[in-house]
DNA sequence: TATATACATGTAATTAATTACATGTTTTTG
DNA sequence: CAAAAACATGTAATTAATTACATGTATATA
């Protein structure tokens, strides 16, 4: 694609918090940070290997079992000033590539059954999302304490909810 | 990248609408259509032109001054209907890669200076886009007749405008 | 104890997308 | 009329990201 490296910076940022394996950040994609990004191992390996190399993130072998070796990256200061610096610029702002918005823009038709169908099973949808991410909020922030020590987690999780509803306000509203 | 070749759906619809050249297509992307997806010309040429071979699409010349020819494309029979297949499947949900957002998931201070930084010009940034965004609703859909003749783009342009002000209304939370 | 599941780490092939390179014509405007 | 801006169309190099290929270990459970 010819991005920003941002994945680069978020596995710094991951590294940043406690030494993690390939394993746990491609995890990490499965829960948190999945809510609002995407990674794929096959993209993490590669990428911490490169990293290495460049001396943002170094390894440590911790021997698990009889054979088996997990390697756990750690962030260098270098890797850590190049973090913090990330964090200091102007975020991009790139277009919210929603497909179903995209699809919409294409249909002129107020009254098809098309437009009806879709809308119905995107609310649908996003109800499901909606529920899934109030019942993180539960797990994850059920007190004030909670949401202190991770404010940044809290924040986005609490945007994720409010844009759902408002998402959901506007799909009620066609 | 490897994405759901989502550019090669746009320019169907957009041909779909009326014949373009390649620049028309590149310009959509700087006024509509820019509103919420983005293409360059290097990626749209060599698409369209493989689009030709795969059959979707097909150009006829047009000339213009002494000695610049336009190839304007238009969409076959088969490009309809792998668009119109395209637009009945459900949609696919990928992840907001909102930067913003993704910075802040690392921010777990409350009170540091750099968040106070980063959303005060998150703000200012969202503050024009809501403006930006209100003035194009306002130039072209002043009337319930623009608003059903292109009755998809209107939503489009409305759900932007709904969520910037939600947008706006989380970050002065926080 | 067999077996399924989760843990763990890579590479290869392909495709999507950006940035930069490259060139020429037509129209507008000062 | 000269110059600038907009129109017009491509290619090349690079990078990002997905899907598929490939292999093996450790742990939980039936």
């Amino acid at each position: 694609m010819a991005q920003k490296n941002r994945l680069q910076y978020i596995i710094l940022g991951l590294l940043n918090i406690e030494s993690k394996t390939g394993y746990d950040l491609t995890k990490a994609f499965d829960s948190d940070i999945g809510e609002f990004w995407s990674a794929n191992h096959s993209q993490i390996y590669p990428l911490l290997k490169k990293m290495e190399e460049n001396e943002l993130v170094s390894h440590h072998e911790v021997q698990i079992g009889q054979k088996l070796i997990k390697k756990s990256y750690d962030i260098t200061p270098n890797g850590k000033k190049i973090f913090l610096e990330w964090l200091k610029e102007a975020p991009e702002m790139d277009n919210n590539h929603d497909e179903f918005v995209l699809k919409l823009y294409f249909i002129n038709n107020k009254n098809s059954d098309l437009l009806k169908t879709m809308v119905s099973e995107q609310i649908e949808f996003r109800e499901n999302k909606l529920n899934h991410l109030t019942n993180q909020m539960k797990d994850k922030f059920p007190n004030a304490t909670k949401r202190k020590a991770q404010y940044g987690h809290f924040c986005v999780l609490k945007h994720a909810i409010s844009r759902e509803k408002n998402y959901l306000n506007w799909l009620k509203e066609i």
